[in-house]
RNA sequence: GAGCGAUUAGCUCAGUUGGCUAGAGCGCCUGAUUGACUUUCAGGAGGUCACAGGUUCGAAUCCUGUAUCGCUCACCA
């Protein structure tokens, strides 16, 4: 073993191993009680940052706790399609500024998927760094096939519900990304833009947007306030709320364009609900416009001039009057979907906002209906968190879910999907809530957001997602996309029995053969085939085309896909046969060995067939090579033993095998799919069960893994970034218990934003950004993983810097090297290596207190480190970990085993450290592993459990530990070379510090320690107490150092003792306080007066 | 404007239901170092637990108020 770890030597290694040991995959059909963590998929096109590197090192150490405690754990990864951010990616990346620079969808999509393909393996490698055991065999895309046809699927129930509806309601139109983007998504930023007081009519009302002033409105006044007429200098007449006319200092202020100087004279008072009802034509900037006035208590009468007109289609506040009072004829758009002024703007037409704001402000003031300009006005302007540019409210057709319409659940009955999301987290009607965020204090942001819920966008107006599964036809009537089944045959052999050799079954020229075909048409009849699918290869052809003949339809052939030799796969799994497959047929036909060539093909050929038009099912007859390849396909890489239990266990009629549901176009002619996509949120909203199977409520992976014991929800914990509670875990709260009846999971747990080491935001402008990669090269996953875990809690900010992974770094180096401390004893003296064995649990035979200490002390650890994972106390857990390692093991139970060594115990528990320490540490801890114990992995092993335990033994070598330190102390204040070795005794006759003399002295370099309760101090020494007991420490003789150092000590102690005294003379604390505290101060008060006494 | 959180050593933070002399890491100071580890070892200094009240035998911990910082949300014709 090498001097210093290092971690760039194994690190890659170790990971391979476990992926290539396959025991990362979970096992659906295992006995052991699951747990569950859907890993939040990261952007598939975007780069590990620590925020992913937080989120990967604390889920790892859950699945890895979790599965060394006995649980069948699945970690299931996948990555996010991220809408607008790829689809802004792409076109950035392809030098373009547009999506319609392409010539069609179809090239731009393909354009997208090859980029993020191309860019998939970048991220999915920067996780396996981090030394995450995730099950890659079941790593899903929030955009592949089986997640699409979830999210069709949920559309589909939910439109039927009536929880989605299409309609025009003010959105937030991001005139960057030409998408409306949802509330969630904006960012506000403060902006100082003059605020005008305009002429209308008589009437003066404000506005820091005038460009939007240039079409027919209501008037709108507060209907309680009194409104003053009156003259001014230029003959003319203007109305304003009173309380501003009464406020002359304000007044002036205000409208600004007024003359100080002038006499006002009152035309007239009115009260604003007096006013309603007057109807005239006013100038504004552009042209003659009608207004007629109205009242409503939203006008703030200590604002402004009291007065406001609205644009209903450009702003929210406006938009919910006008639905209100139902105010239809005034939506009236004034700006486009490109953000120009539309033509009932006049003058200013065509022209982009921003302009058109400063020329329709000049036009006003040209034409004297400027009154009043503000020029220190700032307000908050929302921006578009993606493109960062103005967005604008606007009208416009899209998709909506209704998350307060009532509807109908199989479980909670008449409700709606708020109700549901509340009830997660406050329980229903009284029950114990089903979702638990940890930290709780999130309970309240969670509530504030669902409850202020209203009704969200869905549609997004772009190409890179899932498009909605809604098709028009010429009257513009809504068809909803339809579902259908692929039926998969499989012949050619007798299913569940695949060393059988092939029977004949496949070759339609055996009697065998046609029986078969025969079978399979009976099978076939009561699912209504429309088509059959076939691969070319002779056999399935023929065997197609009986079965057609006898269904009467017709066959469509895919691909040509090659078959296998039987003997040469005997024993292999579907997949593996599926592969070798491939792998055949890609060399006949000069591919190269490449499976994915072969897949692609595959998936074309799937395409092609999704476009055929069939009245029934479509049946695809493939031999066991193309049907292994289909598993695949369909199921992310599924291995084949599912399918193979479900084979042998199925009551399927022979040959009849698997079902493949897909969404497609209605069978309607002349329809037109719906333009856009669905919200990145909608499909990720899905995750924790689209992952599993879902819809499909029998698949394996659902029943095992979305099955948690706790209430019944889906999987266990959702660990994520505390920012994205409300547009992920909220919506997979409502989405889990919509379609699955059960809340998706039953802990979340949120962490916090990391930062660097002063807690400042790390962004590229501050250049305080760490790279988590950089650091991992240079200090190892390891030091990283425990700088993000330990140090901060749920739900705070994570600090980190350099400095900190550092310090990690050196226990990493701690843990290694005490490895191969231990790893040298072991050492057999004649060959000079050391045997690895697995350490059986330690005798307790022939211990030493050193030795029954550690064993003790192994013992609280383990149980309180097991309790602090249980509790998601990470950063408690690693906290104890770290110092029972390093101030313990290393500093204590290594020196002491210098001196005595036992090498049983010694290697047990550092085998048991390796495995408690596993999870937070998984590469070093595995590598020590390896290097000492076994050749198999750690994490095979089981967590520790409390074993050997003395209390006595723990008290009694903590008096060794203090004894030793009251000598360095001595020996560091009198400056005594650390080399020189001096004498010292104790006065006590106690066993257990006889029986340590050795290791005493070896501790404190002494020539000897003394024990004796009789002991005679030498003339020149140095006196201490320790628990009670007289230490002398010979040292060079100065008598008034000495003197001093003991006036010190009783001073303390006095102090000590009087405190001591006025708490136990105090009749209340004897008589209020717990017993067992009371007995112990009277002990303390004995030892301290005892050392007094002895000192003196 | 509202809500939430924070305030403990020079820095970053622990501190469970109130309980003995308030802890850790880093940094700092003194010293050591050829045998697991300089990515080390021994020793040390450093805190009125933001402030002011209250409850209690007892408060860093519970309550009230104040201040400062941070985050979130909202309003703005």
């Amino acid at each position: 073993m090498d001097k210093a770890y290092n971690h760039l030597n194994s690190e890659a290694d170790i990971y391979k191993a476990w992926e290539d040991s396959g025991a990362m995959r979970a096992d659906e059909t295992s006995d052991k009680p699951p747990f569950t963590i859907p890993l939040p998929p990261p952007n598939v096109t975007g780069e590990l940052h620590l925020g992913h590197a937080a989120m990967l090192a604390i889920q790892d150490i859950m699945t890895r706790y979790k599965k060394m405690q006995g649980h069948e754990v699945l970690w299931l990864p996948g990555t996010d399609h991220a809408a607008i951010a790829t689809e802004n990616v792409v076109i950035k990346h392809h030098g373009k500024t547009s999506r319609e620079q392409w010539p069609t969808r179809e090239a731009f999509m393909g354009d997208a998927k090859a980029f993020a393909d191309q860019k998939h393996n970048n991220i999915v490698n920067q996780m396996k760094r981090m030394g995450a055991w995730l099950d890659w065999s079941r790593e899903a895309y929030t955009f592949d096939e089986s997640r699409n046809f979830a999210v069709n699927k949920i559309f589909k129930d939910l439109y039927k519900d009536g929880l989605i509806e299409r309609g025009y309601r003010l959105i937030n139109w991001s005139t960057g990304a030409q998408s409306v983007i949802s509330d969630d998504e904006l960012e506000y930023d403060e902006a100082k833009e003059p605020f005008y007081y305009i002429k209308c009519g008589k009437f003066i009302m404000g506005t820091v947007r005038p460009e939007t002033k240039c079409a027919n409105s209501p008037l709108i006044v507060h209907p309680d306030e009194d409104y003053i007429e009156f003259e001014n200098s230029t003959g003319e007449n203007y109305i304003v709320i009173k309380r501003l006319y009464d406020d002359k200092e304000k007044l002036f202020k205000t409208l600004n364009f007024l003359d100080r100087d002038a006499k006002y004279e009152i035309i007239s008072t009115n009260k604003g609900s007096d006013l309603v009802g007057q109807k005239f034509t006013a100038e504004t900037y552009a042209g003659e416009r009608d207004f007629f006035v109205i009242a409503d208590e939203i006008i703030d009468p200590e604002k402004g001039s009291g007065a406001m007109t609205i644009s209903a289609s450009h702003s929210a506040d406006d938009y919910d009057l006008a639905k209100r009072l139902k105010l239809d004829e005034f939506f009236i758009q004034k700006i486009d979907f490109a953000g120009n002024m539309t033509d009932v703007a006049g003058p200013v037409a065509g022209m982009f906002v921003k302009k058109a704001r400063n020329v329709s402000g000049k036009l006003l003031e040209e034409k004297g209906l400027l009154v009043g300009k503000d020029t220190n006005y700032s307000h908050r302007v929302p921006l578009c968190y993606r493109s960062g540019c103005v967005v604008e409210p606007m009208i416009s057709p899209q998709w909506f879910i209704m998350v307060e319409k009532e509807y109908t659940h199989e479980v909670d009955g008449k409700t709606t999907l708020k109700k549901q999301m509340q009830a997660a987290v406050r329980g229903f009607k009284g029950e114990d809530p089903s979702v638990q965020i940890i930290p709780e204090r999130f309970n309240k942001e969670y509530f504030r957001w669902i409850d202020n819920l209203q009704d969200s966008c869905i549609s997004r107006q772009i190409w890179w997602g899932h498009r909605i599964p809604v098709w028009y036809d010429e009257k513009n009537q809504i068809h909803l996309a339809e579902e259908q089944e692929i039926i998969f045959v499989r012949h050619g052999e007798s299913v569940g029995n695949r060393d059988e050799k092939v029977q004949g079954l496949d070759d339609p020229l055996t009697e065998k053969g046609q029986a078969h075909a025969r079978d399979m048409i009976e099978v076939l009849k009561s699912e209504k085939v429309g088509v059959i699918v076939t691969g070319k290869s002779a056999r399935n052809t023929e065997t197609a085309d009986i079965i057609a003949a006898g269904l009467g339809v017709k066959v469509v052939h895919i691909e040509e896909l090659s078959s296998y030799d039987t003997k040469e796969v005997a024993g292999m799994t579907i997949e593996e046969i599926g592969r070798v497959a491939a792998i055949k047929y890609c060399k006949e036909h000069g591919k190269g060995e490449n499976f994915e060539v072969f897949v692609e093909r595959l998936r074309i050929g799937l395409e092609k067939l999704k476009e055929v038009r069939s009245n029934g099912k479509i049946v695809f007859v493939a031999n066991r090579s193309i049907y292994s390849v289909l598993q695949v396909l369909r199921d992310g890489g599924e291995t084949s033993e599912i399918f193979e239990k479900r084979s042998k266990n199925s009551k399927l009629p022979h040959g009849l095998i698997d079902r493949w549901p897909i969404f497609q176009a209605p069978d309607v002619p002349n329809l037109r799919q719906d333009e856009d996509t669905l919200d990145t949120w909608f499909s990720s909203a899905l995750w924790p069960f689209s992952t599993l199977g879902w819809p499909n409520n029998d698949a394996p992976d659902l029943q095992k893994f979305y099955n948690n014991s706790v209430n019944g929800q889906g999987t266990d914990v959702l660990e994520t970034g505390w920012d994205i509670l409300f547009f992920w875990v909220a919506r997979m709260i409502m989405f889990g218990r919509y379609a699955t009846n059960k809340f998706p999971f039953h802990t979340v747990y949120l962490h916090g934003m990391v930062t660097d080491e002063h807690g400042k935001k790390m962004s590229k402008s501050k250049g305080n950004g760490i790279d988590p990669i950089g650091m991992i090269e240079k200090f190892g996953a390891d030091a990283v993983r425990l700088a993000l875990v330990i140090g901060s809690s749920p739900g705070n900010p994570i600090p980190i810097g350099e400095n900190k992974i550092k310090g990690y770094r050196n226990f990493v180096n701690k843990l290694w090297n005490a490895t191969r401390f231990v790893g040298m004893q072991s050492e057999n003296t004649e060959t000079g290596l050391y045997e690895r064995t697995v350490p059986l649990r330690a005798v307790s035979e022939n211990l030493s207190l050193a030795d029954a200490w550690i064993l003790s002390r192994l013992s609280v650890v383990s149980t309180e480190i097991a309790n602090h994972l249980e509790a998601y106390e990470i950063s408690a857990a690693g906290d104890k970990i770290y110092h029972f390692v390093w101030n313990e093991f290393c500093a204590w139970y290594l020196e002491a085993a210098k001196v005595e060594p036992n090498l049983e115990v010694l290697r047990f528990v550092l085998a048991e450290i390796l495995k408690l320490t596993h999870p937070l540490c998984p590469f070093i801890t595995e590598q020590c592993w390896q290097e000492l114990f076994d050749e198999n992995s750690l994490m095979a092993a089981t967590y520790p459990v409390a074993g050997f335990m003395s209390e006595t033994a723990i008290e009694n070598f903590e008096t060794v530990q203090n004894i030793v330190s009251a000598i360095r102390t001595i020996r560091a204040e009198k400056g005594i070379n650390p080399k020189d070795k001096i004498m010292a005794g104790i006065k006590s006759d106690e066993a257990h510090i006889a029986a340590s003399r050795a290791l005493i002295a070896a501790l404190a370099n002494l020539s000897e320690f003394e024990v004796g309760a009789n002991l005679v101090a030498p003339e020149q020494r140095a006196t201490t107490m320790v628990d009670g007991l007289e230490i002398f420490v010979e040292v060079p003789f100065d008598e008034d150092a000495e003197r001093a150092r003991i006036e010190k000590l009783k001073l303390e102690l006095e102090k000590k003792v009087a405190g001591l005294k006025g708490r136990l003379s105090n009749s209340s604390y004897t008589d209020k306080a717990p017993a067992h505290l009371v007995a112990e101060t009277r002990k303390h008060l004995e030892q301290a007066e005892l050392e007094l006494k002895t000192l003196s």
